[in-house]
DNA sequence: CAGCATCCAAGATGATACTG
DNA sequence: CAGTATCATCTTGGATGCTG
């Protein structure tokens, strides 16, 4: 099997992760893990998100094979995403990494208030 | 065990969660989960990363309590960087993350060809 | 409902020069 | 060597109006 050097910016895996490593790929992929979801209902339930940032991240999504776009012809038009496959694989990965934020999340909390008590004296 | 929503922006998970999706948090906890590294020593490996964003990002990572930063009175000095008992548990969830794009990147590369060759016809 | 287009503001990131 | 300071740029987001 190749290995690459993930640290090389020309390195496939690289790549890859650097399209992922940004605000809403991953936590957009952990929502469509289980049914579809419409467009306006993911815009209400990722708090914080633009309608803009959503529509592209689920652009790119669908783009990497990650996740499906199906529009039916309702009036007006219903558009359901769902998780491919592939992206089936990478979520429950993103799972782990949610679980791990759930479990600690209170120790990271701890660690900052602490550096932060040490600089504040 | 209490349970979060984790796409509500005041959760601890997502608060968590944000934190570490940036450019560079995981790569670099990445590349410390062996042994300790020295500041100039990850700028170059690291590939594309400034200095501003290093030094930013092992703030950060050190002020999460992910890794430690040692200075030795040498002259110059020199510091290294190793990754804390937390971190560890979190690097090694990456190194799934990393495994998968190992494993995947290719079907993504071959997904965005695709999608892309839809767009041109 | 599910978007796209535009404009502007804010924040994240980068390049360069400088320092103990 | 391991940074900091400053200025420039690129990315991201908010707001608004428009469309099938």
């Amino acid at each position: 099997m190749m290995e690459y050097n993930v640290y090389a910016s020309a390195c496939p895996t690289r790549m890859i992760f650097d399209r992922l490593s940004d605000k809403w790929s991953l936590l957009i992929l952990h929502r469509l893990r289980g049914q579809p979801v419409r467009f306006n209902q993911l815009l209400r339930e990722i708090d914080g998100i633009s309608q803009k940032m959503l529509s592209q991240t689920l652009k790119n999504l669908e783009r990497d094979g990650l996740i499906k776009r199906e529009a039916f012809p309702t009036v007006p038009v219903t558009v359901e995403y769902s998780i491919t496959p592939l992206g089936k694989t990478l979520s429950s990965t993103v799972g782990i990494l949610i679980r791990w934020a759930q479990d600690n999340g209170d120790a990271v909390l701890a660690a900052q208030a602490e550096y932060d008590e040490r600089l504040a004296s």
